[in-house]
DNA sequence: GAGTTTCG
DNA sequence: GCGG
């Protein structure tokens, strides 16, 4: 167990049960949902993810045969992402804020949904323009193991049990960290990744 | 470069 | 298509 030694986790905060209405942020998530739909998107590689997404507010991360990137327009409707609920922007500045990161103003939030063996696999998120904002990661519905590699994608990774309203903040010398999630304990999980991207 | 069924 |  490296968890104490590795100096980045310091950047890593697990604040438990943060959301008071988790239901209510499922609610939200199924509504954007009419405007948005969930879907699998592909890697450069060409494989399918297993995860459902989509996104909301300014800026919408997408995956294709071209490789990672935030577009202003969803792929699959030609519209623009919904507008990201204030419930969401809300949420991320209040966690930022009680992590230790200052004012935080998400501007992307991408949505997972993970369905039985659905998972994902160990990367970083390094999409954005300023590494200087943190992630704010709201967990919701049905719990998974998170698993934090650190810097280095080897090595045995920290495991962190996730429940329904657990927000997970990192930034700092955590910023690029790669983790990973596992498939849901349940049927469905959905998770929120919020982001200032632009 | 976010992939690969829980394998027995 | 490369590279990240």
């Amino acid at each position: 167990m490296s968890l104490m030694a590795d100096p980045e986790i310091v950047d890593l905060y697990v604040l438990r049960r943060f959301v008071t209405a988790p239901a209510a942020f499922v609610q939200m998530v199924v509504t954007l949902y009419e405007s948005a739909p969930p879907r699998r998107m592909q890697t450069p590689g060409g494989r399918l993810m297993s995860s459902e997404m989509t996104n909301c507010g300014a800026l919408g991360w997408v995956s294709d045969h071209a490789g990672y990137r935030y577009v202003t327009q969803d792929p699959l409707t030609g519209s623009a992402w919904p507008e990201m609920p204030e419930a969401f922007r809300d949420l991320a500045g209040r966690a930022a804020l009680a992590a230790g990161f200052g004012i935080f103003e998400p501007d992307a939030c991408l949505i997972n949904c993970y369905r039985g063996p659905a998972q994902m696999g160990a990367h970083r998120d390094a999409d954005e323009r300023d590494f200087s904002q943190p992630i704010v990661s709201v967990s919701l519905g049905a719990p998974a193991y998170f698993l934090w590699y650190g810097a280095q994608r080897r090595g045995s990774p920290a495991k962190l049990w996730l429940e329904s309203g657990d927000v997970v903040v990192w930034g700092r010398s955590a910023r690029k960290g790669y983790h990973a999630v596992q498939r849901p304990q349940g049927e469905v999980r959905y998770n929120l990744t919020l982001r200032k991207a632009g």
